[in-house]
DNA sequence: TTTTCCATGTAACTCGTTACATGATTTC
DNA sequence: GAAATCATGTAACGAGTTACATGGAAAA
């Protein structure tokens, strides 16, 4: 055993992928990018990487097969020991919550150096965005097999909508509070301890 | 013009905590380990590295200041474009909408592969989790200053909450599903996929 | 005929993390 | 005296993205 590798989601979702049918890099990369787009994000170069590890640790096969005059196709599929590891990975991932990502929220904690009227318009525009997306959330096409890409869209929707009924519900605190005569007792110079 | 730099989250957290207050690298670290953790997390290097990127590109300025015999502290100041890039950054982050991440969704997508009673049995092992989490939300310590944490935390709540009830429900649905003589057309042993 | 699609990959770049190295001071 | 804390950093590693390189086939 030259080396331990630690499997993570962009191995459950090539795993899955192929699960459902053995495929060439060019079919996988093209079926994560628009029928998996809205659930899953996985650039090709990062594929091919992930496929290559995969292969090295025995989890997929590699067949390659010349169809007329065209470059040949390296088609993957799952052996044995990768359905194992994508029973694991993938009861794994149901079984654990998420750290969640920082992203969006270090803004929220200094927003008070901004002046209200900005910081609430900045937040207003946030809003419109989300009201966007959740507006044109366009249902994924038929999902074959045993894909349920529903679930998956259904939960990111919900915790969407979660987010902006939050923001809405925010950004009216904000604009109550800021009619107020002393919104904040700490307004004043206050050095940090 | 040598280099353009793409500043992100980073570069607004380490911003915003020297906006506050000039600080060492060690003050500043410990800061975000022990006071943000909960809404940021940036390592010790990374942080180091950040800070050289952001000096490099004059944001911020260094002093060093001797204590006794104690190793020598590099105290970083923000400086005039250091603010102007906060300003900005921070008017940006609040405005925009992160792309969600896809850890926690990849096994959702797969879940009909997994046999029905385990695949509940997981997310009733991820809904555990998340009870836990929010029931001891320990609200931070007393936030000095400008900073906002309760607004990032309270988010974090919200979005975590909402996250449960999705689960919650989600998982009776799929329970009563279970119970149904024929949830899905394809459950069935086929000889011929 | 030119563009787009099919189909493969790789090199360079950047970034974050882990683990290590160093040494003084304070606390138990 | 030992352990934790203060305070600095760097080297090695792994990983993801961008951009590039190649060429046949189909479509416009």
């Amino acid at each position: 055993m030259p080396k331990t590798t630690t499997w993570d989601e962009r191995a459950l979702l090539l795993l899955g992928v192929l699960t459902t049918q053995s495929q060439h890099g060019y079919q996988i990369n093209d079926f994560i990018e628009n029928r998996l787009c809205r659930v899953a994000d996985m650039k090709k170069a990062t594929a091919y990487a992930q496929l290559d590890r995969l292969h090295a640790a025995g989890m997929i096969e590699i067949e390659i097969a010349q169809v007329g005059n065209r470059p040949p196709r390296k088609v993957y599929s799952i052996t044995e020991p990768g359905r194992a590891l994508f029973h694991d990975l993938l009861a794994t991932n149901l079984a654990t919550v998420e750290a969640p990502a920082f992203a969006g929220d270090i803004g929220l904690m200094f927003m008070n150096h901004l002046p209200r009227a900005e910081a609430i318009a900045a937040l207003r525009r946030r809003l419109a965005q989300l009201d966007t997306l959740i507006a044109n959330q366009p249902m994924p096409p038929p999902h074959g097999g045993k894909l349920n890409l529903d679930l998956a869209v259904d939960h990111i929707v919900a915790v969407r909508r979660a987010d902006r009924d939050w923001l809405a519900t925010t950004i009216d605190r904000l604009e109550a509070e800021a009619t107020l005569p002393n919104p904040h007792p700490q307004a004043a110079a206050n050095p940090l301890s």
